[in-house]
RNA sequence: UGCCCGAUAGUAUAAUGGUAGUACGACAGAUUUUGGUUCUGUUUGUCUUGGUUCGAAUCCAGGUCGGGCAACCA
C-alpha cells in the first residue's frame, strides 16, 4: 500500500491526459519494420507500449511499418509476431502501413492541392546539395514553382509507372532555410519498382517514413505515439503533416532506447553477424535477439522484469548485462529443476561401500518449491565428482575435499578422503574414500558437521551430454563506439562446448524444462538435441562467491 | 561552430522549491546438505560558475561535457 511507485515521464503525461479528459482511454502502437528480428532493445519498447495500455485500460496495435519493399520480408513479420506473443502480449489489431497506401496517396494529393507539395525531377545528389547543411541554408529549385495542376498530373504519372526509379520524387513545400534539416522540403514519396511483401506489384511509389508513420498513427487514432530519441527532430514534421491534413492529432513522445553493454543493438549489425557467420543465426543463444535469448533459456517474465527495472527516461544509457542476469537468475531460481551434472570428473571409490550394491536416494527437485517433489539418485561404490572439488594442498577456507578431509555428497553421505591414487604421469587417477553410513541425508545421526557439500553422479549411470557454455559476444563494453569495425571486438571465446556427466533423470528432459545444474548454473535443452544426444545451453552461471575470493 | 536533446553513487532510476531515496553491482557478516537462495550491514552521487529564494538536484543565465540532425532508410 505504502509503496507508491513513482511514474515515468510518459505515465505522467498519460495520467494528465486522462485526468483532464483529453482522452477517455489510450491507444498505443508497436511499429516494427519487418526487416530483421526483434532484440532486447525492442522488448523495452514492447513492454512500454503494451504495458502502458494494460496499466491504463487501453489497447495496443501492432503495426508493421512496411514502406520500404526492398528490405522487408514476410519471414520477419512472422518472427516478430512470435516474439511479441512469447513475451506475453496481445495486440488489439494487426495493421500494416501498407494497408494505408491508398489513403496516404490521397493525403499526398490533398497536400498538392493546397500548394504544399511538389514533384521534383532533381537527382538525389542535387537534392542533397540544395538542402545545404546545418549551418548553411538550403535553396529551392525551379521545380518548386510548378503549378498545382502540373504537380497533380506528374504525381499521377509517378503512380502510373511512367518514370524510372529515382527520376522524380514528391516533396513537401515547407522551409528550405529551416534550422531543422527535416523541414527543408522533405521527400514524401519515391519511385521504387519493387515487389512488396504484401501489396505485390500494385504500387511503384512508396511513402517515406515521415509521410507514413504519423498519418498511420492518426488513421488508427493512436493517442500516444512513443518512439526513440532520434525521432525528436522529426516531431515538427509529424505535427506539420497532421495539421495541414487536418486529421486526428496523434502525439509523439520520445524516450531513450535501451543499450546493453558487451553487445550491439542495431539490426544492421546483427544482420552482419548472421550473414557473415559469426553466429549460427538470428536465434543463436549469444545474440541479444528475443529469439536468441529465448533459445538461451531466458524467460519472458525475466525480460519483462528487466524492462521494468531499467526504467524509462530521456537520457542515453548503457545498461549493465549483470542486471539482465540478475533478473533471469531470480526467476529461474524459483522455477528450475535441480539436477547434478559433473563437467570435469574424477572417480571416487568408496572403499567401505558394499560391492555390487546400488541404493536410490531421494533429492528435492527444487528447494524453493515445497510442491516440487523429489527424484531418485542411484548411489553405489563408484561415483564421479568435479575435479575442481578436490585439492591435494588446499588453501585456507577451501570447503571441499582434501586428503584426510570430510565433505557431504548432496542428498547422500559424508565421505572422507583416505588416499589419492595417481597415474604414472602424476595425474590423479582416483580418490579412495570411506563413507559414514549413519550420515545419510535425512536420517543423519553421525553428529558430524562438514563445511562443504558437493554434487556428484553415480559412475555407472552417468549420462553423457553436450553442454554449450556461452560468454559475452564482445570483449568490450560498447563495441559500436570503438575505433574501426565493431566485429574486431568479437569475443573469440563466446562459445565453449564441453561434455557433462549427468544424473540419469536428465534423460527425461523436455524442451520446455529449465534446470539448475547444482553449483553450476541454469541450463535448458537446445533444439539441436536428439534422442541419443542431449544438448544443453547454459543460460547463466550461478553467482559464484568462491572463485571471486580466490 | 547552426539547431535540437540530455547531465543525480560504478550502472540505471526517483525526489515535481523543503531530510538526496531505490534497484543492480561491489564489499563485509549471519543462515544454509548448492561457496546458490534468504537475511543484515557498509561503501560511493546532484557536471561547473553565477543568480533568484528563508530554502535549489529542481527555477533563471553563462560555461563544460555527451548524444542527435544534412538516407529516394525506419
Amino acid at each position: 500500500m505504502s509503496e507508491e511507485k513513482s511514474l515515468n515521464f510518459i505515465e505522467e503525461i498519460i495520467e494528465e491526459d486522462l485526468k483532464s479528459g483529453k482522452y477517455k482511454s489510450i491507444l498505443t502502437r508497436f511499429p516494427p519494420e519487418p526487416n530483421g528480428y526483434l532484440h532486447i532493445g525492442h522488448s523495452k519498447s514492447i513492454c512500454l507500449n503494451f504495458g502502458l495500455a494494460i496499466k491504463y485500460g487501453g489497447k495496443t496495435n501492432l503495426r508493421f511499418d512496411d514502406t520500404n519493399p526492398v528490405t522487408e520480408e514476410t519471414e520477419y513479420v512472422e518472427s516478430i509476431k512470435d516474439d511479441i506473443r512469447w513475451l506475453g502480449f496481445e495486440w488489439a489489431n494487426e495493421f500494416y502501413a501498407s494497408d494505408y497506401f491508398e489513403q496516404l496517396y490521397g493525403f499526398a494529393v490533398r497536400l498538392i492541392e493546397k500548394g504544399l507539395a511538389y514533384v521534383d525531377d532533381s537527382s538525389s545528389e542535387d537534392i542533397a546539395k540544395q538542402k545545404g547543411s546545418p549551418t548553411v541554408p538550403g535553396v529551392r529549385n525551379q521545380f518548386a514553382e510548378r503549378s498545382i495542376e502540373e504537380n497533380l498530373q506528374l504525381f499521377a504519372d509517378m503512380r502510373a509507372g511512367k518514370y524510372k526509379d529515382g527520376e522524380k520524387v514528391l516533396r513537401a513545400k515547407i522551409d528550405m532555410s529551416s534550422p531543422n534539416m527535416h523541414l527543408r522540403d522533405p521527400l514524401l514519396y519515391r519511385i521504387k519498382h519493387a515487389h512488396h511483401h504484401r501489396t505485390g506489384d500494385a504500387w511503384c511509389i512508396y511513402p517515406m517514413y515521415d509521410f507514413a508513420h504519423g498519418q498511420s498513427d492518426s488513421i488508427e487514432k493512436i493517442t500516444h505515439s512513443i518512439c526513440t530519441l532520434e525521432f525528436i527532430p522529426h516531431r515538427p514534421l509529424y505535427d506539420w503533416c497532421i495539421e495541414k491534413l487536418e486529421i486526428f492529432p496523434s502525439k509523439q513522445y520520445e524516450f531513450a532506447r535501451l543499450n546493453l553493454n558487451y553487445t550491439v543493438m542495431s539490426k544492421r549489425k546483427l544482420l552482419q553477424l548472421v550473414n557473415e557467420n559469426h553466429v549460427t543465426g538470428w536465434d543463436d543463444p549469444r545474440m541479444p535477439t528475443i529469439s536468441g535469448l529465448r533459445r538461451r533459456g531466458y524467460t519472458p517474465e525475466s525480460i519483462r522484469d528487466f524492462a521494468e527495472r531499467v526504467g524509462v527516461a530521456r537520457r542515453e544509457n548503457l545498461i549493465e548485462f549483470s542486471l539482465l542476469e540478475f533478473c533471469v537468475r531470480e526467476h529461474l531460481n524459483k522455477i528450475s529443476l535441480r539436477r547434478m551434472v559433473v563437467f570435469n570428473p574424477i572417480k571416487v571409490v568408496i572403499t567401505n561401500y558394499p560391492d555390487g550394491q546400488t541404493e536410490q536416494l531421494a533429492s528435492e527437485n527444487n528447494p524453493e518449491d515445497v510442491n516440487g517433489g523429489v527424484r531418485n539418485l542411484p548411489f553405489s561404490k563408484e561415483i564421479l565428482i568435479e575435479a575442481d572439488d578436490f585439492m591435494e594442498n588446499p588453501p585456507r577456507k577451501f570447503f571441499r575435499l582434501a586428503p584426510g578431509g570430510k565433505v557431504r555428497l548432496k542428498s547422500a553421505y559424508i565421505i572422507q578422503c583416505d588416499e589419492v591414487v595417481k597415474n604414472d604421469d602424476g595425474r590423479i587417477k582416483e580418490l579412495r574414500c570411506s563413507y559414514i553410513p549413519e550420515s545419510k541425508s535425512g536420517t543423519d545421526t553421525s553428529g558430524l558437521k562438514v563445511q562443504g557439500t558437493l554434487h556428484w553422479v553415480n559412475a555407472a549411470d552417468a549420462v553423457e551430454v553436450e553442454v554449450r557454455e556461452y560468454d559475452r559476444l564482445f570483449r568490450v563494453e560498447n563495441p559500436a563506439s570503438e575505433e574501426g569495425d565493431f566485429k574486431d571486438y568479437i569475443n573469440p571465446d563466446s562459445l565453449t562446448v564441453v561434455t557433462g556427466y549427468a544424473e540419469p533423470s536428465i534423460k527425461e528432459a523436455k524442451p520446455q524444462d529449465r534446470f539448475q545444474f547444482l553449483r553450476k548454473g541454469y541450463y535448458c535443452l537446445d533444439k539441436d538435441s536428439s534422442a541419443n544426444k542431449l544438448i544443453f545451453n547454459r543460460t547463466v552461471t550461478l553467482k559464484d562467491g568462491w572463485s571471486k575470493a580466490k
